[in-house]
DNA sequence: TTTAAACATTATAAAAAGGTCTTTTTATCC
DNA sequence: GGATAAAAAGACCTTTTTATAATGTTTAAA
């Protein structure tokens, strides 16, 4: 709940495929959705929208298509998948709700008692690349 | 995105429920649904829940009725509202997914490596008592 | 016995999650 | 080169969950 299921999936499926695709390796998506655990249909979604909207990943139609990776995986980092999929303000949010709530107390004390473990995230996030977690092997 | 809207409106609520119902003293759903800023019929929702499920809060039909804390509202913390909301998964889960994948890897890096930023989480929500935010008076 | 309040139930809306089927692209086989 | 098969892309639909609204019922104090 820390992030969407489509977020949690998007940064599952794209750490599998940096792990595993080496340059011009194409994977087929079937494939990464088995390894992954994800919803073969929703993961194509995913893939359309991750290749639209970022250069982080490359497919390819046809035989011998497939989906690869077109950046290395040190340079994604969890925050930028988060940011994509869900927005920023998943996690720069007060707990006691939107930042609407904030901006219309501007030294809203509230949110300064959350500032500590919302850099704390924000921090985590920003240091846990792809890279990092295949290092860990996960699959 | 740290947890659902349900569970936000709850915890606001019952903040102010905290901050401004002294014993005995039934407050009126609407006046807390302006003050808090929630839908009046889903927070008229959420009260029955918690009336329900909780010893928090006493509710009194009839006219001079409302709903009132029946517990010192330093004795509510976070994660208790957070646990009745959305389930304990919701903060203790690897940032890879449900705990069924970490149980499948008894000794997954994964867990391991998200385990102290979900410390550090639980403990903010096991520290953050209602009284605390009454404090910072952010009504 | 009126009236103000919570309670209860049902319906609606919107978003998230997931599935199905068709189209397009592309390598390979003949 | 044309046929074929394999793959993603794209459009559309269904289901589930979440959030909200509306409406009537019960309770109890004045």
């Amino acid at each position: 709940m820390l992030y969407s299921k489509y977020c949690e999936y998007s940064i599952r499926a794209l750490a599998y495929l940096g792990a595993n695709s080496q340059k011009k390796n194409y994977l087929l998506v079937k494939e990464i959705s088995e390894k992954t655990n994800i919803p073969c249909a929703y993961l194509h979604k995913i893939f359309q929208d991750l290749a639209s909207n970022t250069n982080w990943i490359v497919s390819k139609k046809g035989r011998n298509g497939g989906v690869t990776m077109s950046i290395e995986s040190r340079k994604i980092k969890l925050m930028d998948i988060i940011k994509l999929c869900d927005g920023v303000q998943t996690i720069r949010k007060c707990i006691f709700g939107g930042e609407k709530e904030c901006k219309a107390h501007p030294k809203c004390k509230m949110y300064e008692y959350c500032s500590y473990i919302l850099n704390e995230i924000t921090t985590f996030y920003e240091k846990t690349t792809l890279d990092v977690i295949a290092k860990m092997d996960p699959f």
